[in-house]
Order: structure tokens, then sequence, then C-alpha cells
DNA sequence: CGCGCAATTGATTACTATCAAGAGGAGTGG
DNA sequence: CCACTCCTCTTGATAGTAATCAATTGCGCG
């Protein structure tokens, strides 16, 4: 009952570069599996050497990072199509943690077989790298957001940037809507800002009329507004390779 | 007169991944030259697809992002070792501007030959994913820095890392000092810090006897107490790969 | 119904930014 | 050699933004 990859729902989306099927096909013989998991299920921990890596399917999740502190930071949220536990596969130990927010289903690879496969099929060894680029530029633009926007900025961007990703997946109603299952604790930690904090701002983008937010469902009334609020260009999703 | 790369004084360094003769004349075949530029001078440009990729040799230098706010974020700083230039040869575009803050030298590599000499040596391939991997890695850290620790704590996170980096290429003396040729505007914008802010931190750092910066050399006089204020543990720099 | 968890709201504190101004060094031109 | 400018670092004063502390509401659950 594991989807074939030839199959894949995710694969006939425009963001995802294309493959031709015997492409497909040596990816479907990496993969050693399917995993579904429910919310709050830990993926991958920091500091672990997980003998798996993994490709997201359906569901989302979170990467976060805890401090000596005890606080978080959440790295970024995941979905579907994203390869994690690459750390652990390149440097032996994961520097972060993942875990679901929803049911997740994810494709499940064989670290042993990693390395195989790498040196095996070089367009996708290309591929795994340009996933790794992909990953850096969002981190930089994280990191430009928590060093300088404001509150109200870093939320703005924050959902034009999820609003974005869940749009190439096709996850956006005709009118602006999207599931968004986390917590406002979880936006604070990804945002570096407190709880309380948040959540008043969160109210200003609401008497504003730009997004309204219940139930796990964030409705974007105004996205060119709140883009420019977060002083970042409209500009569609990059293309990316799925594994 | 360009370094031969079996003569590559970085390379004797324990913090790189040992090669083989034969490996290392690979990646010689792969360089195409040797590149001196002056302080101030730019590398990379953001939003340009440069038809080069380089090793940095020598000298020290810094990434970074212009905000469309016209506030420059400071993703990184550039270390002997470090591989620059990977977005643009992944993605087609740098997401990030590189810099020269004093005199450089670095080893070039034609992008036209990149997708070549991946293909043809899976194990460097490996190597250049890790390399992102690594870069993914202290992107992780610096995001959390920004968003969950203190100015002081930034600042002293800061400082230990690049000390530790320092340390790894053996630039730091016997009393704790190193070379630090930045200027303060820089830092602040690595930590998301004001100018003045940042200055009357330092300034404390200072006033506990805990480092000193003057004419370019910063002097750590207590690296665990930096450490420890940083809220980071003290682990020894990550071997890497180098090309 | 009592509890635990997420979302709110109000009050207060404190960390950081912004505004201003001055000192000291490097480089330039008269 | 000196006046003048530019740049970086410093320091003081003041304004805000965001954190912390406290308490309340609404909901799902055993």
């Amino acid at each position: 009952m594991p989807t074939p990859c030839l199959a894949c729902p995710l694969r006939a989306r425009r963001v995802f570069a294309k493959l031709d099927q015997s492409e497909i096909r040596a990816i479907q013989r990496f993969k050693s599996g399917e995993l579904r998991i429910g919310p709050g299920t830990p993926l991958l921990l920091e500091g672990s050497n997980s003998p798996q890596l993994y490709t997201a399917l359906s569901g989302l999740g979170l990467r976060y990072k805890t401090l000596e502190n005890g606080r978080r930071q959440v790295i970024n949220f995941v979905f579907p199509g994203d390869f994690l536990g690459l750390q652990a596969g390149m440097m032996n130990e994961m520097q972060h943690s993942v875990e679901a927010t929803t049911d997740m289903t994810l494709c499940v690879f064989n670290r042993s077989e990693f390395f195989r496969f790498f040196g095996a099929n070089p367009a996708r060894a290309f591929d795994i790298t340009w996933l790794a680029a992909v990953e850096e530029h969002f981190l930089g633009e994280a990191l430009a957001s928590l060093g300088q926007r404001s509150g109200l900025s870093r939320l703005a961007w924050a959902i034009t940037r999820i609003y974005l990703r869940q749009h190439a997946l096709g996850q956006v109603d005709a009118k602006g809507g999207f599931p968004l299952p986390y917590r406002q604790q979880d936006l604070a930690d990804a945002l570096g800002l407190s709880l309380v904090h948040t959540n008043k701002t969160l109210a200003k983008l609401r008497e504003r009329q730009l997004v309204s937010w219940q139930e796990g469902r964030m409705q974007v009334h105004d996205l060119t507004t709140l883009a420019d609020l977060a002083g970042a260009d409209l500009e569609a999703e990059l293309v990316r390779p799925l594994l």
C-alpha cells in the first residue's frame, strides 16, 4: 500500500523538478518503505544518528533546536516534499530535531544505501546538493528576518512564506485560506518573539483585516499588503527537486 | 605562482578532511587559477550568476544580504577553507553577496566544469553536499542565537564561534589573541543589534575582563566564561572537507 | 466538574533602538 | 604643515518595542 513513486501525487506539482521514468524508478528502488506518524511524534532527534532519511509525503511538521537556556528555536516548518535527515546522512549527527505537527506520511530511505545511491546516481546527488542549497537559502532569509525586521514584519513575512509554500502545493483555496495547524507558540519560537507578543501582533494583522486564523486554518485576505508589510517581494516558489 | 593543491597550506590542518594524492590532483585539475582581491572588493553579488566558484585560501570576508528596507544582514564571516558560490552553482543565482574584508586569495573553479567534476568525482560531490550541510548547521545555530539569546549572549556566542574557527586554522596565539579585522558595524549586522548597542555590550565584555579588541585583533582572556555567557558548549570545530 | 492546554488581555519592566555629539586617526589638498 | 573631511568608535539621553508577570476565557477530556 505504499505510494509507488511513479504515481507520487507530489511529483505532479510544478514546483518539483521533472524526472523521467527511469530516474523515478531508481528512486523507487532506493525507497525502503513508508512511515506514518501522529501529531507530536519525534522523527529525528538532535544529537542522534538516524539510520533513516525521509521525504515528507503528506502532513506538516517542524524542525527545531533546543538551547542550553531551555529555549526553543523553530528552524523552519516541514512541508510535503522536504527531505529530512540529510545532516545525519552527511555529518553523522542531527543538529536539530524534527517532529510531526499533524499526521504525517513519509517515504523512508536507508542511510546504509544512501552512499551507494549517491555515488550511483550523479544527477540525484546533484539534486540532494541542490536541496541543501535551497535550504541554506531559506535559512539565510530567516536569519535576515530575525535580525533586521520588526515583530510585525516578521510575522507578515512568515505568513507570506508559508502561504507561498502551501500555494505551490495546491493547498490554498480560492479565498486565500490554507491549513496552518501550528500553535502561536510555534510561530513565536520560529520568529524569536514571545508568545504574548506574537499574540498581540497577530491581533494587529487581524484588525487590519489582513489575515484571520482559526481552527488551524489561516485566511490571507490581502496578500499584497501582507507581503508589503513583510518587506519581501512576492516571487513564486523556486522549483526544487523531489526525492 | 598559484599554490599547487598538493602543497596547500590549509590542507595540512586537521580541521580539513584528509584526501589522498590522486584525489588532490583531481581537484588541482578542476582548479582554474587563483584570484587576489583587496579589502572591500565584492566577490559575488546577490542576484548574480557567477561563472566562477571559489575556495577562500587566505584572508577574511563576509557574506551578507541586503533587505528591501535597506538594512543589511551579515549571514556569516568567510574564513579560509570556505567554499563560495555553491548557491549560484546549484540554483543559478546567488541569494546573498560575498565581499572581502581584508586582502584575500582564492582558488578559482569554473562553473562550466563544475557539473563534470561533480559527476566524475562522487566522493567530491559528497564533500560538496557535506559542506552545504555544515553551512546549514551554522545557519541554524545563528538563527537560534538571533531568536533566543540576549544581546550579550549573542556577542559572546559570536566571539566564541570565531575564536574556535580561527583556532582550528592555527591563528590563535598563546595568549588567546587572533585577527578580527571586522568593524563593529559588521558584528552588529551579523547579530541583529544596533551599532550603538553592540558597542556598549562590547564594553561590558571588556569591563568583565573577558575580551579586548583593538586594531583588528581580538584577545579572549577567559574563553570558558565567555562560552558560558554564550550558553554554548565548547566543542571542537567539526572536521570539514576542503576543495 | 476539575484539569490541562491554547489563546487573550492588561500591567509593568527592561532590553535595544534611535538621536546627538564628540574624540581620535587616516587621508587629501592648499 | 595645517585645515578639512571621512570613518570608526564612544558615550549620554530618550523613546519604543518586546519580554515578563498575572489572570481570564474557552475547549476538549477523563
